[in-house]
DNA sequence: TCCATTTTTTGGAATGAGTCAAGAATATGG
DNA sequence: CCATATTCTTGACTCATTCCAAAAAATGGA
């Protein structure tokens, strides 16, 4: 398993100070998939109970702007954060139920997809969200 | 140009009852590109003064199901609508100044990708977002 | 054309994720 | 161990969006 020294280090690596709050919430992103801020906020609380809300945003956003964790927002959703980083897999969202599921990226490198005018704009990124129906959710799923 | 007779037998033509508001706000969302939905209600109050926020939310919420207009909800931003449906193109954002500009999909037809792993959800859209700089914002711009 | 029914709009209040700000606490480098 | 810069706490606040009940309008049949 991960353990705080490992999380420790990972923020260090990042050049961002090891806290308490950063690390008991790199933790628990760690430890949920796709988790929303009120779940991260709960999680943490496990760790340490009196983590201010404003301390765990501060810190996924440090998180995220340091490319330890990435925040992902399906619309519809409120954001949410993943923490596996650097492998541009991307997201399968249920119209029914909002479940999330991870979709490796055949490309995996980004951008994986070449857009067929760019319009202007120096594209680095392509992310793809599928929409769909999860098993549990789907009309062959009921029958 | 398209005329208020065109928006109401849209709205006929969807199955929904043509009021005025909703006439409005049709025209309006084809008036402009990527509005959000305070920009939707500025253009709609030309033509019907009096139209409340909430009449204006009602039908572009009936209008979106419909598929009259489509929603869009770029991470970072509010809601925006646009008025191209049904040709399953996808967008690009800038990273810093949040401009949308339309990317035309190479395949056509949703779902333009096909899925490597499904998750064993039932996948009928992709929906792809292009993340960069346009060209104001981008390094090469400048200089 | 007019009425009754159903749907939509109004107006105001409420919700809730996320942000702002000032002072207190804490991590880091020397 | 100290000084300094960053981060955390606390609490209030913003603002897009939604909820609600009453009033208004659109539609189909007489």
């Amino acid at each position: 398993m991960t353990t705080t020294l490992d999380f420790e280090q990972m923020l260090r690596g990042a050049a961002l100070r090891v806290t308490r709050p950063r690390v008991a919430v790199l933790s628990a992103v760690h430890a949920l998939s796709h988790a929303d801020t009120e779940a991260i906020i709960g999680v943490a609380r496990q760790d340490l109970p009196k983590v201010s809300h404003q301390a765990v945003y501060d810190s996924l956003n440090a998180l995220a702007a340091a490319g330890l964790v990435r925040r992902i927002q399906p619309p519809g959703s409120v954001a949410r954060y993943e923490a596996r980083v650097g492998d541009n897999h991307h997201h399968v969202v249920c119209r029914s139920c909002g479940r999330i599921a991870d979709v490796d990226c055949a490309v995996g490198h980004a951008p994986c997809l070449t857009a067929s005018d760019d319009a202007g704009f120096t594209i680095d990124e392509a992310e793809v969200i599928y929409w769909g129906y999860c098993f549990d959710c789907s009309p062959e799923g009921k029958t």
